[in-house]
DNA sequence: ATTGCTTAATAACCTATAGTTATTACCAGG
DNA sequence: CCTGGTAATAACTATAGGTTATTAAGCAAT
């Protein structure tokens, strides 16, 4: 059985008339006669009781139209689904944000996405840049936001802007009073930094700038950002620092001030498999991208 | 599209691998390669991703496959359904009863019938030879009970057995104490009958047996059968007949007396269309037929 | 009855396409 | 750098789906 012979057999059961069906179908009408022989032949069951002035459907024959109409459908919806998933209209995207873009850009992010592709099922997850990484590699996400450089090079990167950091100070602290911190307060000062795996980057990068305005700065505990770091701040442990953007989460007992000339940044930028074929993946990106620069 | 390329499809998006699929099609390995290109061609969608060294899904081809499994099950039940239907085993019945029959007959048949073909769906009507022979002829119903004989050359019929009637007498009628009554019995006797319309053959035949005897029954109201003959008889009125398996039905003020002889009787027969195609109705037949004969 | 009309089936042929084998191009892994 | 395995391509063959012309069979009207 094939799926011309079911639209051929509609046709002639919807005309009961070998000739007009045929015409119908832009055929002529020994080759219609065929087809639904074959058919006939094929199942082993008469569909048309045919005599030479009409033709009609048997039982069987009017079970099968009902049967042939619905896998038409079905073929139909099928087409036209997978159409929705290729073009990126359907499917699934998992993103992997950071904690500062979950706050910042996430929920922008996920309204205009939706607006644009409600069938689009998008999830998130938060992590770092190395899970991020991680999560592309071992597939479990399918784009994430990662902080440059990565090692990774079967990843694709887009750059997006710079994420600048600001000092967070216990609100009784002595440089509380001051507008913005430059680098030569932070001598001597007790320092509260992310640990050194968590982010090799910006750690290697704070300490080179520290030693290059002649001080190796005094990092009396690690700490993971924000929650935990602020914590320590706001119990007067010391000094720490996070992303511009966590600022709108006020803390109690802590202060922000900016750094003077930004020498603390990381560059944000969004990754996703170089090979990545999905379109959904290739949507969300276009999206994210205009978002961002609408902002 | 056609169903060989989802058969093919589903090959390959199961075991990712052309050679391998093919062989399990048997089915060179570039032929495959071609339908399956035909197949991504004419929906222009890419359904798999392939390089030289391995081959996956797209997210569309994923989706396609889902539906494509969806498709060919439908194919599948639509098929079975439609033999059910070719073999009588599903479907529909409208028999057309008669009274007596309904009674009698009815109980038994609908037993039997439904234990065989549980799956067809057998719809019940009553009405006398003229409206059975008229609801056949105009496909109200498929099979019908009838007295014989019958003026309808494009009915088949099949004879059943031979109807007797009975006497209903009014209890006190003076006629009760006979153990049966004779025709003789009859002249001058007020009668209770059938409508000539309703059962013309009946009448004409009732009316010729007394005319043999040498007398014109005295028929003083016509009713229709059972309840308002029965009905007019326990009021007194008069005798009035009625088929022997109505008996079981005990009427107040009414009793039964077998004829002599059984001078008025019926031929029983089961009439269907003649170029009947449907096999729902051809098994019906055959196990009334069974029935009738095994009790 | 005879004739003509309509209709589906058949015959004979042609063309498109699904299938074949042989070969190529490509990449991964030793 | 080769080797093995893989899908694609090329060239060809066979199948089956399509064509036109014709036939066979009922029905309707003369």
């Amino acid at each position: 059985m094939e799926l011309r012979q079911l639209k051929y057999f509609i046709a002639v059961a919807e005309q009961l008339h070998f000739g007009r069906a045929a015409e119908s179908l832009h055929l002529s009408q020994p080759a219609l006669s065929k087809q639904i022989q074959a058919l006939e032949d094929s199942l082993d069951i008469q569909l048309l009781e045919r005599t030479k002035h009409y033709c009609r459907l048997t039982m069987a024959g009017q079970k099968f139209l009902e049967k042939a109409h619905r896998i038409l459908e079905e073929v139909e919806e099928g087409i036209q689904v997978t159409r929705q998933v290729a073009d990126g209209k359907m499917g699934r995207v998992r993103v992997g944000f950071t904690e500062a873009t979950l706050y910042s850009l996430a929920p922008n992010i996920f309204k205009t996405y939706r607006e644009h592709y409600p069938q689009v099922n998008l999830i998130l997850t938060s992590g770092g840049t190395e899970t991020n990484v991680e999560a592309l590699r071992t597939h479990r996400i399918d784009v994430g936001f990662v902080y440059l450089p990565i090692r990774e090079p079967s990843l694709s990167v887009y750059p997006l802007y710079e994420e600048i950091y600001i000092a967070a100070l216990p609100s009784f602290h002595r440089l509380a009073r001051h507008k913005e911190i430059s680098l030569e307060f932070l001598a001597n000062e007790p320092l509260i930094f992310y640990p050194r795996s968590l982010a090799p980057v910006l750690y290697a990068h704070f300490i080179q700038c520290c030693e290059q305005a002649g001080f190796l700065p005094k990092i009396v505990q690690e700490a993971e950002p924000s929650q935990s770091s602020l914590g320590l701040a706001s119990a007067g442990v010391g000094i720490t620092f996070v992303l511009s953007a966590m600022q709108n989460l006020s803390a109690k007992g802590v202060v922000y001030r900016p750094l003077s000339g930004n020498f603390l940044t990381l560059k944000l930028a969004l990754a996703w498999r170089g090979g990545e074929s999905s379109p959904v993946v290739h949507e969300f990106i276009q999206v994210l991208k205009n978002t961002i620069v609408n902002q």
